[in-house]
DNA sequence: AAGCGAACCTGGCTGC
DNA sequence: TGCAGCCAGGTTCGCT
């Protein structure tokens, strides 16, 4: 389900809880999730301290005593609901299907990861050789820091035919973006998904224009879609990182045959596919 | 080499 | 009520 703003409210509620805690036991459900869980999982994390709990894209990176990383992916239906103790569980009736991994912390919280389609995994590295992990080697830039600016992406997108809707899928590009922001911030940046990502770019030499608002549009969204998931959760008794919070705020995604939004604007919204995912869009004011 | 489509899974919704 | 078909927020693999 998630997308960057949504891991960064599962990582604020995960952090509520679970920091400084020492893990008293780790329970797997199964064999593994989208990929085997690592071997001797269990015994490494038990007995180990939460040091902190970091994001980079759509990875939680769970930081243990002694320079473990423990990396967690939430695939598309990952999800984690956090109980203060055994009698919080209990009171709900206990497990539920797909209730695949059962983290209990010597505090009593217990989190429990549930992810239907399994898509999600988890892995245990070494902290210092985190830039080699295969999943976290190639990936680009926060797009909340100040590293992801208009000459960076324009730098990316160069000489690429690929159109930009899949551009900004590309995680090597950008960080932690997905379908949905990516159809939202093409249509604030009034910028056509069909348009090449060179032609985003433009000339050599100049910075353009259309990445400035790219660059400007993608920060307000997902500042937004954060603030939206981390004021919906007041108590953080559940972490689902659910997209439910931001979407009633959705401008384009999932409004085919619908009005355009825009001042103005009588466009009627259309879906397309590309590289085998919907992309929604207005063709009257995204050009 | 870049750029597609398929594959990995389950569940929910639509339409017959 | 049942069932087939399509859709879903992500990532990787393998083929052109």
């Amino acid at each position: 389900m998630p997308e960057l703003p949504e891991v960064e409210t599962v990582r604020k509620g995960l952090e509520n809880k679970m920091l400084h805690g020492v893990v008293s036991s780790l329970e797997l459900r199964r064999e593994g999730l989208r990929y085997p869980f690592p071997i001797g999982f269990s015994d490494s994390v038990v007995g180990r301290t939460i040091v902190s709990i970091d994001r980079r894209a759509k990875y939680l990176l769970i930081r243990m005593s002694d320079g473990l990383t423990w990396i967690v992916h939430l695939g598309m239906t990952g999800k984690f609901t956090l109980y203060q103790n055994d009698s919080e569980l209990e009171s709900v009736g206990g497990f539920a299907k797909h209730d695949h991994v059962v983290i209990k912390l010597e505090s009593g919280v217990i989190a429990i990861y549930n992810d239907p389609r399994r898509f999600g995994f988890m892995d245990l590295i070494d902290t210092d050789g985190e830039q080699n992990h295969r999943h976290l080697a190639n990936i680009g830039c926060e797009p909340l820091s100040d590293d992801f600016h208009a000459q960076a992406l324009a730098f990316e997108l160069k000489g690429k035919k690929t159109p930009i809707k899949t551009a900004l899928l590309d995680q090597r590009i950008v960080a932690g973006l997905g379908n949905i922001y990516v159809c939202e911030i093409l249509y604030r940046a009034k910028i056509s998904p069909k348009r090449s990502a060179k032609y985003v770019a433009g000339a050599n030499q100049q910075v353009s224009h259309r990445c400035e608002n790219i660059v400007s549009h993608t920060k307000d969204v997902l500042r937004e879609a954060i603030i939206a998931g981390g004021s919906t959760i007041s108590d953080f008794a559940a972490v689902d990182g659910d997209l439910g919070y931001f979407a009633h705020s959705f401008r384009v995604y999932g409004r085919e045959g619908e009005v355009c939004l825009g001042e103005k604007c009588e466009g009627v919204v259309k879906r397309i596919t590309q590289a085998g995912r919907s992309t929604f869009y207005c063709p009257q004011c995204q050009k």
